[in-house]
DNA sequence: TCTGCAGTACTAATTTCCTAGTAATGAAGG
DNA sequence: CCTTCATTACTAGGAAATTAGTACTGCAGA
C-alpha cells in the first residue's frame, strides 16, 4: 500500500534547502555552486529535487530571464522548530524536557557548551519576566 | 544510483522499536498488542519490518518455542542520543547550543517546562564539579 | 494420523527517493 | 535563418519503504 509524502525533508532535500537558505534564493546553478565540495550531482538531479521541493511547498519558483529562481517558502528557523517538535513528539513523549535531559547526557558536550546553554535558558526566563 | 540504508530509523521502524523498548522484548504478536490502537497492520506487515530491523542490527532475534522473540540491540537512550546528534549535525551546524536556543524559542513551552530545563542543566553542572 | 492453527518465509505490489540521461524549448549570435 | 548553448521538461530505472497475500512448517488436539 501507499506511503504518504512526509511533511519533513529527506536528507537530500534538507541538504539542498540548507544551501538555498544560505544564499537566500537562486537558480539550480546557484544552488549547485553553493553545494560546491559537499556533493557532486548532475544538474538534472538537483533540478528534479528542487521541483519536488516546489511540489511539497518548501520553495516557490519564479522565472527570471530564462532560469527558474527558487526561494524558500519555509524559513529555516520554522523548519528547525518543526524538526524539534517532531523529534520531541516521536521519541521523547512530547516533552522537550526529556529531550534536553538526553542532550546534556552526552559526554561530547564541553563545559563551555553547558554554560552557554544555561545562559540561553536564563536569558529566556528574564525575557518572560520583563 | 544506490542509496545507502540509513543508520537512522524510518517512521514505521521507530514506531515498532518504541513498542519493543516498551515491552522489553517480545514476539510479533506481542509487538502488535503493544501497538494496539496506534496502528492497524497485518501480522505479516509487522513481521516484515521486524525482519528488516534485524537486518539493520537494531534488534536481535531468538527462537522461543515456535515464535521468534525480538530484543532491542540498541538501547532507547542510545538511539535518542543518536537522533539528537544527527539533528544537531544536519540542521544546527553541529552546535547543540543552537538547538537549545531554537527549542526555548517555542511559544508552546510553558514556564514550568523552562524552569525544569534550567534545573536539568544546573544538576548537570553540579555533577561536573563534584 | 489427519486437521487445523500459529508462525515464518517468500513473494509481490505500490510509492517514494535519488540519480541522471535525453528531448524540447527558447534566446543569442553569426 | 540557422546553429549553438543554457535551461527546463520528460522520462527512466534502481533502491528502499510500506503493506500484505500466499505458501510452507511444525505442533497440538481429535
Amino acid at each position: 500500500m501507499a506511503r504518504r509524502r512526509s511533511e519533513m525533508l529527506t536528507d537530500v532535500e534538507l541538504e539542498f534547502m540548507i544551501a538555498l537558505w544560505d544564499i537566500g534564493s537562486g537558480s539550480v546553478r546557484d544552488i549547485m555552486a553553493a553545494l560546491e565540495g559537499q556533493s557532486q550531482r548532475a544538474y538534472t538531479s538537483v533540478a528534479t529535487v528542487m521541483k519536488i521541493l516546489d511540489e511539497k511547498g518548501f520553495v516557490t519558483s519564479a522565472r527570471k530571464d530564462r532560469a527558474l529562481v527558487y526561494t524558500p517558502a519555509v524559513a529555516k528557523r520554522d523548519y528547525e522548530g518543526r524538526s524539534l517538535k517532531n523529534l520531541s513528539k516521536t521519541l521523547f513523549g512530547g516533552t522537550p524536557t526529556a529531550l534536553v535531559a538526553r542532550l546534556v547526557d552526552n559526554e561530547d558536550l564541553t563545559d563551555e557548551m553547558i554554560q552557554e546553554i544555561k545562559e540561553i535558558i536564563e536569558t529566556r526566563i528574564r525575557k518572560d519576566d520583563g
